[in-house]
RNA sequence: GCCCGGGUGGUGGAAUUGGUAGACACGCGGGACUUAAAAUCCCGUGGCCAGCAAUGGCCGUGCGGGUUCAAGUCCCGCCCCGGGCACCA
């Protein structure tokens, strides 16, 4: 009567299939909960035992709340379009659609041997036709779609146009071109191709040309977050700005609810602060200087606009900067410095955006320009220099360096002289950014406190028509489309200029099968090779990655329907994901994104909720434990870790499957590779020590651990509880399979609380102990407690305590087994099962109920209280657990070693902490 | 540079949020069973000091100060590690 692990799972795991044991349906009046995995991307390279973490989590999470009587929607899927298929195929000619179907099988499999409670029913794939439909469709009501920004919500295109042809766009600013103004009468005049111009400037999903990261290696563009320092996240292959025809989505409209909504989830802190960061808010000013230059007569006074966050630091404006790209650089430049502005932009124009990031050093160039002080009319220099970005504000600064340590170090460089609007607060050497200083050299503001003036100044500029008050943000509009093949087809059409969108009734606009991925012509995607698709004038670019992630939640609830979606039912019974997991890499990705398309969709009237996930949970990652040998530089000898100190030596990383703990299986060391063959060693103790990495887990360092292999040793209920074991789910580790033994051996001395080697079943159904009762009543208590708050180490370690306890009892009763077990079914689910069944139950475990704790044995029945006198231990007393303070401190006054050391001092205070402490003061 | 986390035995990590620091597990040491091994079980295991012993004392949560009867936990100032952002005016 062993635990025979193997036997058991994949009974279990075949009986889950068969009876379909973890379908569920849309229909019951039970409450819900929605427990959802970030899928994954199914990679050539399978699965390791760091992938899983996140799963194992929310499918403890998914069985606990179904053992507590909730209906749970626990599905997964597969993010299946994206580069790395499309790349792959370039290499080798195959089918993304071939290798992403081998993937996901393979995924399949690794994943089925971990026992999952995943509904498999609702399984979707992003490539699939009857997926990216709706992937289109929403991708059309975006199109359709612009935001109102007095109702701070999507509305439709056609109430738009309506109100164009009402009263313009006076009270509607362009979002794409805040120049833009026309009355009703100018709206009706213009053509429908002007018309669809300025629509398209107000649409969430629109084409633009913009500067774009664009890739060469990739042949793509990239949004901002796929771009790290300089290069693409993907490859690492350099990126730089190109101006392009792109779709974007209009996320910037959004900013404002986006940063809203964080307050109403919880997320942790951290990942509230780096979508906040990204998003970038800031509050200030825009205010507008005029131009020192000649204007032909009767022509309006020119003007260059500038944003700050610091109004109040207006008179202390000594020069104004703009970034190299603005528009005003070429009609204000004077003839004396024309040569020198055009060398410096070209300068500027050779520097890739790696460059920029890499060397920041100072530069800049005078445009012979002069700007007038809005309120003194002082004269003031204008300079262009590639620290202002294009990109953000109005790519026009006044620079202020006494209080800004950027413009200072210019001015220092420069030799530009510095005004000094703080008094002592500026030394002269460095720039002062604070806000407490009193204004000096003000004008009108001499004598407040910056802080203060700020306001001052806004009114005043707002009053004379010189400024506004301005709220910026960081954030940019999210490029939406790809030079590529593996991917949604847009489902448009071009007709001279103007993008048509298709009908919805004939969606999906499925991808054309091709043979060859190379690019098409003028950086476009390989669909401008396919003739029947030019020929069409379809749209050739497919949407990013992030397309089919941005709502692949919803389609879980509904996944067959093929007349919406998901129905509204479905959508407002499932409403929220309770529980998301995933990792931290998408914070600014993919978690945004979805965020966005489900306000829109909630604005546009088909979702009753616009936060996709009330709670995220981000699991830490498990890194490698790499395992180096160190070769004595030119030979074929290898020393010991302990001893490489006395040699010249070259670390080489070796396969972890070759080493046990620290000590190399030198045999299979030179088996697996000919040039090791005649390896020699130089050992320690006998052995041969490896020395040891934590790092990525990845084929090239040899540290890769697959589950397969855990779960083929140890079983798939010990790789679950291991893996949950490691510590707090939030936290990154290194993989270590040392400790994996200890939970094995939990299960086993599990397995014979139920069953003897000799006696076989030994379950009794005599009454069970009041010892028996406390330990498993104080069990239910904490690993409920631990399992509601994802605190499932200390979960398990409370499992271990009580089967610790009911072994040392050698208690068998089967009242306090059968609850145990429920308890246990969310972590060991196979094991479980098997008990259960051996119990005789004809039902799996999962439709029991969750045991709840019974006070009357969570209580001790006496507790040891350490007596203090002065903050020191002088001794215990033991008191029932009942025991009411007086009492207590009566007693313990009364005590003799508590007298003795009190040596006839009455207390100043005594204090009894209820079942912690008593503490004499003296 | 800025914004978040975090530093606890040989190791992974606990600590009811101010109440006996080191739970649980690994590892290690000792022992039992065994011809032997595996498996299993029991005991010990932060450091130093005293004692034949039961035991007792001192020190101890990155470093230095502080608040408190009581600090891993709170406050001030440093050091180190991890993550994010990075010329955003």
């Amino acid at each position: 009567m062993e635990y025979r692990f193997r036997a058991i799972e994949k009974k279990w795991q075949q009986q889950w299939r068969e009876k379909g044991t973890y379908r569920v349906s849309n229909d019951t009046e039970k409450p819900k909960c929605y427990v959802l995995d970030m899928f994954p991307y199914p990679s050539g390279a399978g699965l390791h035992v760091g992938h899983p973490l996140g799963y194992i989590a929310s499918d403890i999470y998914a069985r606990y709340k179904r053992l507590k009587g909730f209906h749970v929607l626990h599905p997964m899927g597969y993010d299946a379009f994206g580069l790395p298929a499309e790349l792959y195929a370039l290499d080798t000619g195959q089918h993304p659609a071939v290798t992403t179907e081998q993937n996901i099988r393979r995924y399949r499999e690794q994943l089925d041997n971990i026992g999952f409670c995943f509904d498999w029913s609702r399984e979707v794939r992003t490539s699939d036709p009857s997926f990216y439909k709706w992937t289109q469709w929403i991708f059309l009501q975006l199109f359709n779609s612009w935001f109102n920004r007095e109702r701070q919500q999507a509305e439709r295109i056609p109430a738009l146009v309506s109100l164009f042809e009402q009263e313009g766009n006076i009270r509607h600013e362009c979002p794409g071109d805040s120049s833009l103004m026309f009355s009703a009468a100018a709206w009706q005049g213009y053509d429908t191709q002007k018309q669809q111009e300025i629509l398209m400037h107000y649409r969430l999903a629109y084409c633009g040309y913009g500067e774009v990261n664009w890739c060469e290696a990739l042949g793509t563009v990239l949004a901002n977050d796929e771009v790290v320092n300089g290069v693409s996240e993907r490859g690492g292959f350099p990126v730089v700005r190109k101006q392009l025809r792109q779709w974007y989505l209009r996320i910037t409209e959004y900013a404002d609810r986006l940063l809203e909504g964080l307050t109403r989830v919880d997320y942790s802190e951290a990942m509230k602060d780096m979508q906040a960061n990204w998003i970038g808010r800031s509050e200030g000013a825009e205010i507008r200087f005029a131009l020192d230059v000649p204007s032909a007569a009767g022509a309006a006074q020119p003007y260059l606009d500038v944003y700050t966050t610091r109004p109040d630091t207006l008179f202390g404006v000594d020069f104004m900067v703009l970034a190299p790209e603005h528009d005003l650089v070429d009609t204000i430049t004077t003839r004396e410095q024309r040569p020198d502005v055009e060398a410096y932009v070209n300068y500027v124009k050779s520097r890739s955006e790696r460059e920029r990031q890499a060397e920041k050093q100072i530069s800049g160039c005078f445009t012979g320009a002069y700007a007038l002080h809005p309120f003194s009319g002082k004269k003031i220099p204008v300079w262009i220099s590639e620290y202002v970005l294009a990109g953000y504000g109005t790519g026009a600064i006044m620079a202020v360096p006494c209080g800004d340590e950027r413009d200072h170090r210019f001015a220092q460089h420069f030799d530009i002289p510095v005004t000094n609007i703080i008094g002592e607060a500026y030394t002269g050497e460095a720039a002062n950014p604070s806000k407490d200083a009193i204004l000096q050299n003000s004008g009108f503001l001499d004598g407040m406190r910056m802080r203060d003036a700020a306001a001052a100044v806004v009114r005043r500029l707002e009053d004379t028509g010189q400024g506004r008050r301005k709220v910026n943000y960081k954030m940019r509009d999210a490029a939406f489309s790809r030079q590529r093949y593996w991917g949604e087809p847009f489902p448009i059409t071009w007709d001279n200029g103007v993008a048509v969108p298709l009908d919805e009734n004939a969606l999906p606009l499925e991808l054309p099968h091709v043979e060859k991925y190379r690019p098409g012509p003028e950086g476009e995607g390989p669909l401008a090779n396919v003739e029947s698709w030019t020929s069409r004038h379809l749209e050739t670019n497919t949407m990013p990655g992030y397309a089919g992630s941005s709502w692949y939640f919803l389609r879980y609830m509904d996944p067959h329907n093929d007349q919406a979606f998901a129905a509204r039912a479905a959508t407002d019974y499932w409403n929220q994901v309770d529980v998301y997991v995933g990792g931290t890499e998408h914070a600014v990705g993919h978690l945004l994104y979805s965020r966005l398309w489900t306000k829109v969709l909630y604005d546009l009237g088909y979702l009753g909720f616009d936060e996709p996930y009330k709670k995220l949970i981000n699991q830490g990652m498990i890194q490698g434990s790499s395992r180096l040998v160190y070769r004595v530089r030119d030979s074929n000898r290898f020393v010991s870790a302990g001893l490489k100190d006395g040699y010249l030596t070259d670390p080489l990383h070796v396969d972890v499957n070759l080493v046990e703990g620290m000590e190399l299986n030198i045999e299979a060391f030179r088996q697996w590779r000919p040039e090791y063959r005649d390896a020699s060693f130089i050992l320690e103790d006998g052995r041969y020590l490896c020395g040891s990495e934590a790092e990525k887990m990845s084929k090239r360092y040899y540290n890769v651990v697959n589950p397969d292999d855990i779960v083929e040793k140890y079983g798939a209920d010990t790789f679950r509880m291991y893996e949950m074991f490691l510590g707090p789910i939030e936290q990154s580790k290194p993989w270590d399979s040392k400790g994996i033994e200890g939970v094995h051996r939990f299960l086993k001395k599990l397995w014979r609380l139920f069953a003897d080697e000799q006696k076989g079943w030994i379950v009794t159904a005599e009454p069970p102990s009041e010892d028996a009762l406390r330990i498993l009543h104080k069990t239910i208590r904490k690993v409920e407690e631990d399992t509601q708050r994802f605190s499932y180490n200390t979960a398990i370690s409370q499992l271990m305590i009580c089967v610790n306890e009911l072994t040392a009892l050698d208690s068998h009763s089967r009242a306090v087994l059968e609850p145990l077990l429920v308890l246990l079914t969310p972590y060991a689910p196979h094991i479980c099962e098997e008990l259960w069944q051996q119990l005789g139950h004809d039902t799996t475990v999962l439709d029991a109920a969750y045991p709840a704790a019974e006070e009357k044995y969570l209580a001790e029945s006496t507790v040891k209280y350490p007596v203090a006198i002065n903050g020191k231990t002088r001794t215990d007393m033991v008191f029932p657990a009942d025991a009411d303070a007086a009492a207590i401190e009566s007693e313990v006054l009364q005590h003799e070693v508590v007298r003795k050391w009190m040596d006839g001092k009455a207390p100043k205070k005594v204090i009894i902490v209820k079942g912690r402490m008593i503490n004499i003061v003296v």
